[in-house]
DNA sequence: GAGTTCAAGGGTTTACATCA
DNA sequence: CTGATGTAAACCCTTGAACT
């Protein structure tokens, strides 16, 4: 009594003379493993020779179908999809394995267009950090002009005044004030330990 | 004729069976 | 039980025919 699958391969070879005359077992004869012979030429073997043979666009919804449920394929759906599309099961297990190298290489050019979308935003984002870091510099040269001059100021005063330390401890407060910094000594801007801001750590490089 | 697509080839790995 | 050997199937990368 036949094997159903090797009746079906009997079936296919009727009704595609010359495909896979090469892989179907004869009567008797051990299932091989290794299927068609590399040609190297269509007509090489003439009729005999391998021609290869695009799947139908049904054979394609069905088998697309099938992936879309489950990437992988057990023997049993194998078997049963290649007896549903009329092919040989080494057919649909190739499908399969093209489909899922398929799908690997789309999920890689996926990851790969995502991490170039936050590269690209990263790169404007530490564009308008840098310019920032930029202004607040000017801002702190004007402020330390400002220190300067106010300075020079007491320092006019006090040559004339005989309670020197007295007079420049008056003018200090109202001048932090100005900044709405409290209980600042004359270093305004130590920072005793670098500060992380969430990804700034670059930030520290300015300061 | 160069580039692309896709079924299939071929090598490797893994799981299981058999045997000494 | 265990290690060696064989076989089948799954997997991955490459190849080559067909198509654009």
């Amino acid at each position: 009594m036949n094997h159903p699958i090797e009746e079906h391969m009997a079936l296919i070879s009727q009704l595609y003379p010359g495909a896979y005359t090469q892989t179907v077992p004869q009567q008797g004869e051990s299932k091989s493993r290794r299927r068609r012979k590399k040609s190297k030429s269509a007509g090489e073997n003439g009729s005999l020779g391998f021609k290869k043979r695009k799947l139908s666009e049904e054979q394609v919804n069905l088998l697309e179908r099938n992936f879309g449920d489950e990437h992988k394929l057990e023997s049993e759906r194998k078997d049963r999809l290649a007896s549903e599309l009329g092919l040989d099961p080494r057919q649909v297990a190739v499908w399969f394995q093209n489909r899922r190298a398929r799908w690997r290489n789309k999920k890689l050019e996926e990851e790969y267009s995502n991490l170039k979308k936050i590269h690209e935003t990263t790169i404007v984002e530490k564009c308008c950090l840098e310019s920032e870091v930029l202004k607040l510099k000017d801002l702190l040269a004007e402020a330390e002009k400002d220190i300067q001059r106010l300075s020079e100021r007491v320092d006019g005063i006090s040559s004339h005044s005989p309670s020197s330390s007295q007079s420049v401890g008056a003018i200090d407060p109202p001048f932090f004030g100005e900044f709405g910094i409290e209980g600042y000594d004359d270093d305004v801007f130590y920072m005793a330990e670098p500060t992380y801001v969430n990804g700034m750590g670059w930030m520290n490089l300015y300061m």
